[in-house]
DNA sequence: CGGCTTTGACCGGCGC
DNA sequence: GCGCCGGTCAAAGCCG
C-alpha cells in the first residue's frame, strides 16, 4: 500500500444496547492508520437525548488530523446526523444492511446450486441430442470427419472465452449443430469431443432420449481417492456390496457396491486399495441417483456431479460471464496440486479427484495467472469469474472429502485459500472483483 | 427373519 | 473360436 489515508480509511459503527435500554454508537474511525497518533486526533463526543424514546445516545467521532479531506467528511456526517433520529437509524441501517447481505448471500448459495444442476440437466440433453445425430447420421450416411471441424470449433471456443464472439447463442449452436452431423466416429471414442457443443432444438421421444442419455451418462465415472484405513469412505448413502474381484495388477481385491437408498437406482461404485499406496483408497462412483438425497450425501454427489459436468460440459454464453469449463480442466486443474484429472486412457471417461496430494502453491498461481493472460488473452475479469468457478468446484471437491479424511479437507481448504489469499493475484483482480461482485458470489475463497 | 456379505458362476466385450 | 478380463448375478452363509 502507499499509505493513502483514503484507501486505508475504515469505518466502524458498533451499535449495541445497554442494560437500561442505551442504544450506543461506539465508534466511526475513519482511519485506522498505525500513523496516526493518538495526540493527532480529535475525538467528537455528542451526547443526544432521543425525543422518541428518551434514550440517551452517544456518539464519538475519533478524528485525525493528518486529512482534511476526511476531516470534511467526517464533519459532513456529523451534520448529517444532527437529525434527532440519526443514531438510531444508522443502528436500523446497519441491521437491515448486515440482513440483507446474509440473505444475498443464502440466495447466491442457492443459485449456485441452481446453476449446477442446470449444468447437469444441460450435458443430459447433450448426451441425448449426440445419440440423436449418432442414430440420424446412420441412416442419412455421413461425411468424412474433417478435422479442421474441431480446429474451427476449438478456436470459436477460445473466441468465446475471448469475449469476441460476435455471434448471437443461436447462430453458436446452430453452427456446432451442423459441425457435428458431418462427424464421423463412435459417440463413445467421440464424445468428448461433440459434448461441448450444444443444439438450439431437436426432434424425438421423451423416452428415447431418456434411455440415450441414462446410458452415455453411465459411462461417465468419477473416482476418488483419499486416505483412509477403513474399507470403504463413508459418503451418506447407503450402499450394498455384490461383489468382488481380483483386478489384474493390484494384489488389493476390487469391491463393487451399488446403492440401495432407493429402488432401482443405478449408481454403482467401486472401492479399491491403491497398489502404490495401500493407505490410500480409490472410490469410482458411476451414474446418477433417482432419489432425493440426504444431507449427508449432497456433497460426495455434487462433487462427483460436478466433476462430471467439469469433464463434459460444454462452452458457456460468455454474454453471461460464463467460461468453457473444459478450458478450465485443461488450465487450472494441472495447477492445483493435481486436484482433478481426466484420464483419456479408460475404457470410460473418468474426473479423478486426487485427494491426497499437497495443495496448490504460490508458484502455480502465478503459472496459471500467466498462462491465462498469454493463452487467453483475459483480463482479470475473465480470471476472476474463472477462479469463482472453479473455487466453487474446489469447496464440493473440498466438503465431500471430510467424509472421507479430515486432512484431505484441510489440503483442500488450502488450495482453496491459496487461490484466493495471495496478494499478488487478488490484488490484480481486486478491481474486477467488484465490479462483478454483484453478478457473482461474494464467497470467493470462502472457509 | 430380513438384510447384508461372501464367493463361485456366469456373461459380454475385446484382442489374438 | 478361444481365452482373458471386468462386471454382475445369485445361492449360501452370517449376523443382529
Amino acid at each position: 500500500m502507499d499509505g493513502s489515508r483514503d484507501h486505508d480509511q475504515t469505518v466502524i459503527i458498533n451499535s449495541h444496547y445497554d442494560h437500561g435500554e442505551k442504544r450506543v454508537v461506539n465508534e466511526m474511525d475513519f482511519f485506522a492508520d498505525e500513523n496516526s497518533s493518538k495526540d493527532a486526533s480529535t475525538t467528537f463526543q455528542f451526547k443526544k437525548e432521543n425525543k422518541f424514546d428518551g434514550v440517551e445516545q452517544e456518539l464519538r467521532l475519533n478524528l485525525s488530523t493528518g486529512s482534511n479531506l476526511l476531516a470534511t467528511k467526517a464533519i459532513a456526517s456529523v451534520k448529517s446526523m444532527k437529525d434527532d433520529n440519526a443514531s438510531s437509524r444508522i443502528s436500523n441501517e446497519v441491521v437491515v444492511i448486515r440482513s440483507e447481505l446474509h440473505r444475498v448471500n443464502t440466495e447466491n448459495e442457492r443459485l449456485r446450486d441452481t446453476l449446477n444442476q442446470i449444468n447437469s440437466k444441460n450435458y443430459s440433453l447433450q448426451m441425448q441430442i449426440g445419440t440423436l445425430l449418432q442414430h440420424q447420421q446412420k441412416f442419412q450416411g455421413a461425411t468424412a470427419v474433417d478435422q479442421k471441424i474441431f480446429d474451427d470449433k476449438d478456436i470459436r471456443s477460445h473466441s468465446v472465452l475471448k469475449g469476441m464472439e460476435e455471434n448471437s447463442m443461436a447462430d453458436e449452436l446452430q453452427k456446432n449443430f451442423q459441425t457435428k452431423i458431418q462427424i464421423e466416429k463412435s459417440p463413445e471414442k467421440n464424445f468428448q469431443e461433440w459434448i461441448p457443443n450444444k443444439v438450439a432444438k431437436f426432434h424425438s421421444s421423451s423416452k428415447d432420449m431418456d434411455q440415450a442419455a441414462e446410458a452415455t451418462m453411465k459411462k461417465v465415472r468419477v473416482s476418488v481417492r483419499a486416505r483412509s484405513e477403513a474399507p470403504m469412505i463413508s459418503d451418506g448413502c447407503q450402499w450394498r456390496k455384490y461383489g468382488q474381484k481380483m483386478a489384474k495388477g493390484n494384489p488389493c481385491p476390487r469391491a463393487y457396491y451399488r446403492c440401495t437408498m432407493a429402488v432401482g437406482c443405478p449408481v454403482r461404485k467401486q472401492v479399491q486399495r491403491c497398489v502404490e499406496d495401500r493407505s490410500v483408497l480409490t472410490t469410482t462412483y458411476e451414474g446418477n441417483h433417482n432419489h432425493p438425497l440426504p444431507p449427508a450425501a449432497m456433497a460426495m454427489a455434487s462433487t462427483t456431479s460436478a466433476a462430471a459436468s467439469m469433464l463434459l460440459s460444454g462452452p458457456m454464453p460468455s454474454a453471461d460471464g460464463f467460461m468453457n469449463p473444459n478450458v478450465l480442466t485443461r488450465t487450472i486443474l494441472p495447477y492445483t496440486a493435481n486436484l482433478a484429472s481426466i484420464s483419456a486412457s479408460s475404457p470410460f471417461p473418468t474426473v479423478t479427484l486426487d485427494l491426497t496430494n499437497t495443495p496448490t502453491t504460490l508458484s502455480h498461481l502465478q503459472i496459471l495467472q500467466g498462462q491465462f493472460t498469454r493463452d487467453f488473452g483475459l483480463g482479470p475479469q475473465a480470471i476472476a469469474q474463472a477462479l469463482y468457478n472453479h473455487s466453487g468446484f474446489l469447496h464440493r471437491v473440498s466438503d465431500a472429502a471430510s467424509f472421507s479424511s479430515e486432512s484431505s479437507h484441510d489440503m483442500t481448504n488450502a488450495a482453496t485459500a491459496a487461490i484466493a489469499s495471495d496478494p499478488n493475484f487478488t490484488s490484480a483482480l481486486a478491481e474486477a472483483l467488484s465490479s462483478i461482485i454483484g453478478n457473482i458470489n461474494p464467497n470467493i475463497g470462502r472457509q
